[in-house]
RNA sequence: GGAGGCUUAGCGAAGCGGCCAAACGCAGCUGACUGUAAAUCAGUUCCUUCGGGUUCGGUGGUUCGAAUCCACCAGCCUCCA
């Protein structure tokens, strides 16, 4: 069967495995790499979609157990899809609730069948298996939907990171199987952990499957940032050069440049948003936090060089006041702004790979914003 | 005029003889956050040359030892006339 989306790449970088492309999706086409901001529950926290898209974001992120919790998925198909629900027209993909196996680790059981998670909101049991999750993800209606997989904790064992990526494996071959909307593409995800001969495995088992696209997760969840380049090293020779790549939740500055540099398309990330709404800003000089006495009386705002709405028009001492009056209103325009500063650096990413000179860019840009401490 | 109660760190509020430089909350200051159980979480807030030094309305006393007991003074509050 044709792939619901295309993908096609526009320019292959001289100076590294770096490329620029396009995907197409059924809503609409995204030029990569691009930065996916998240919005698990079915928005991106404090944003409305015309910000979303006047951000310049391409694709954002919804989270299939969330959603199956609550509303739960019914609701999403009576509303005519996650794109109606929410109103927003652009492209929309869905994780399948793999990253939960990791992070509500506590509340689940994991077989050979799937995951029974006891929920987070009122402990009724929850099952997740590959059908189901993909069975949800058809009913909520993104444009690219996510296989079901184990994300593993780093560290691990070697012996349960090999019979986790296993399983993975297996589930991938099931959701596969599982049928989904014809407008909707189904990405594989690569395990493995740290080890390099379990991603090499992961990743030619994975791509056995006929799959639309390929994600590397189990990344950005505590390793040494040298850690996850061998994660990528060893599993990104063994992905289709003609597929969209995706590393799943890395927001920093030093590991997405690093993931671009290796050839990966879409990235995404609760980083910015959270950080945001935490008094955390992106700027030139680093990361600063706004709350910090230091900001009382700066009337500048966050970076003069940014274009974001926020940088317009608001200054660090407004911002300041709104975080420590816990205004709604400073969550969103410090939303807006490291949204905006990201994808901005991503956008410059694009430009640079297409003239030959992406790893100058990203040396430059990682001197300038700081080191390892990114964002 | 009479009876009783209260006064603790920036604010509120525990403590009622030693384990008290004094719980807790707020406010303040700082840090963290990476496929979102996150408008969350952690640290920190008398002074210090890190040995210690000054605190619990004020003064004096009892005691080996007082924020805690007693006396007087000051301020505030409630009830009865």
């Amino acid at each position: 069967m044709a792939s619901p989306i295309s993908f096609k790449i526009k320019h292959q970088s001289k100076d590294s495995l770096a490329r620029t492309g396009l995907l197409k999706t059924h809503h609409g086409e995204v030029k990569t790499p691009m930065f996916m901001p998240v919005g698990t529950l079915a928005t991106v926290k404090s944003l409305s979609p015309e910000e979303i898209t006047e951000i310049g974001s391409g694709v954002i992120l919804s989270n299939t157990y969330h959603l199956a919790l609550r509303p739960g998925t019914d609701i999403i198909q009576l509303a005519g899809g996650i794109h109606r629900f929410m109103q927003y027209s652009g492209p929309i993909l869905t994780d399948s609730g793999g990253f939960q196996v990791f992070s509500l680790a506590k509340n689940r059981v994991i077989t050979e069948e799937g995951v029974t998670f006891r929920n987070h909101l009122n402990g009724d049991l929850m099952s997740l298996t590959p059908e189901i999750a993909i069975t949800k993800q058809k009913e909520i209606g993104a444009d690219i939907i996510m296989a079901f997989d184990e994300c593993i904790p780093f560290p691990a064992e070697y012996a349960y990171a090999k019979s986790s990526t296993e399983r993975t494996l297996r589930w991938a071959a099931r959701c596969i199987a599982t049928p989904r909307a014809s407008h909707q593409a189904l990405f594989g995800i690569v395990q493995g952990g740290e080890f390099a001969d379990l991603r090499e495995m992961s990743a030619k088992g994975t791509t056995a499957l006929p799959f639309d696209g390929f994600a590397i997760g189990g990344t950005s969840i505590g390793e040494p940032k040298p850690v996850f380049s061998s994660m990528l090293k060893a599993a990104i020779p063994h992905l289709p050069l003609e597929k969209p790549r995706y590393v799943m939740g890395i927001g920093s500055l030093d590991y997405i440049l690093e993931a671009i540099g290796q050839g990966v398309d879409m990235f995404d990330c609760v980083l910015p948003t959270r950080l945001a709404r935490h008094g955390a800003l992106m700027t030139r000089q680093g990361r600063i936090n706004i709350k910090d006495g230091e900001y009382e009386k700066d009337f500048s705002p966050i970076d003069s060089s940014c274009d974001c709405t926020t940088c317009k028009r608001y200054t660090r001492a407004y911002l300041r006041h709104l975080y420590r009056s816990d205004e709604l209103l400073g969550k969103r325009l410090m939303s807006i702004h490291n949204l905006r500063f990201l994808i901005k650096i991503v956008e410059g990413a694009r430009v640079a790979i297409e003239e030959d000179r992406f790893q100058d860019y990203a040396q430059k840009v990682l001197e300038t914003y700081g080191d390892d401490r990114g964002f």
